[in-house]
DNA sequence: TCGGTTGTGTACCGGTCATTCCAGTATATA
DNA sequence: TATATACTGGAATGACCGGTACACAACCGA
């Protein structure tokens, strides 16, 4: 059945995903991608058709490698009591590390929504999922934690420690330790609120 | 002195900036400039010499024209104790009204913070100095609205409000009435928090 | 060993990018 | 009116864009 590909496409996909999660899809070009993964551009367009087709598998691999994982207490059938409380010191605890892509890059597809490609109607569709999941995975989180929550002051601090969140991800990428602080502010929302 | 100008340049930022706001920078191409300020490549270089030199132009306009002006109520040295909820209640009108660019687009120097030229630090210090402006302003609301606050609650009060505006304007590009809804709960974090 | 199939490398494509040059035009001062 | 100065239009620049064509290399099943 002919010859077998020389690469691994899960590395292919994140080497690919870090350079247009620092510079965005546009400011990416394919000789940029052709260096970060090692791959011949003949190579990247036989597998993915298209620059974008490699952004697409990007996406992807983002919503499967980095967001789920994270999520992933906050969306099982049984949430613990303190499950947000991990996630979300998890998550300012990346913020605080120079070294991550988090930290330094902020949220993959909010950065896209706030680019051209926010007014194309597929990844639209991607990150209004997206933004459903994250607020989905909190409510779980905020009912697990203060059970005793009427309905509305539920859907209050879901909406607010799902907003603090995007904030943080918004802010991380020019000051750190705003983002720190917003997400403190979460735990606080979710602990006290 | 030579030829005088035939055009306004407060007309020609305007245009640009809603080109710049619409696709962001690296999209925008210096023909779309052209076509939207109704200038020629050689006048734009001449006055504003490069594409980045509009850009900055566009920059501080949208500070001067659009974020002063409904920060301005904060800023002032008496602040009103309805101020914050007239400025929120303000954006979150223009957030809902699908003719604005604010709402159609969200906020311009969020959405280059998380760009290619959120790596530069000649904008991230523009950006700090927004937020950092916004947060002020937020903090003046607070105080006047809420007097009887403590300092931390004060604190807590504030970063979450700011969050909340912070996130609806990332959102509202993918979902007008999720920001409405991060507006309300600023609203509620103001009035009740 | 051999045909068929798949993967990869080189070279190239037309188009568009931001930028520059320069000739020519309009106007303010002298 | 003369001249210096500012502005503008059009054409051209080299570089780079995303994408393609094609030959060859590698591997599978037979």
């Amino acid at each position: 059945m002919g010859r077998s590909r020389l690469f691994d496409e899960a590395d292919v996909v994140r080497s690919a995903r870090q350079v247009f999660w620092d510079r965005g899809y546009e400011a990416t070009a394919v000789p940029d991608l052709e260096a970060a993964t090692g791959l011949n551009r003949s190579s990247i367009y036989h597998h993915f058709d298209s620059k974008r087709g490699l952004f697409d598998a990007v996406v992807d691999s983002y919503l499967d490698d980095v967001v789920r994982p994270r999520l992933a207490p906050l969306m099982s059938p049984r949430v613990e009591p303190g499950a947000l409380e991990g996630y979300l010191l998890g998550l300012q605890r990346a913020m605080l590390d120079e070294s991550t892509a988090l930290s330094t890059n902020g949220c993959l597809l909010l950065n896209a929504n706030g680019s051209a490609l926010g007014h194309e109607a597929a990844l639209q569709t991607v990150i209004s999922r997206y933004c459903a999941d994250l607020r989905a995975a909190i409510a779980s989180g905020v009912t697990a934690a203060r059970p005793e929550l009427d309905s509305a002051a539920h859907e209050t601090t879901v909406t607010t420690c799902t907003g603090l969140i995007f904030a943080a991800m918004a802010i991380v990428r020019n000051d750190r330790l705003a983002a720190a602080g917003m997400i403190d502010a979460a735990l606080g929302v979710v602990s006290r609120g």
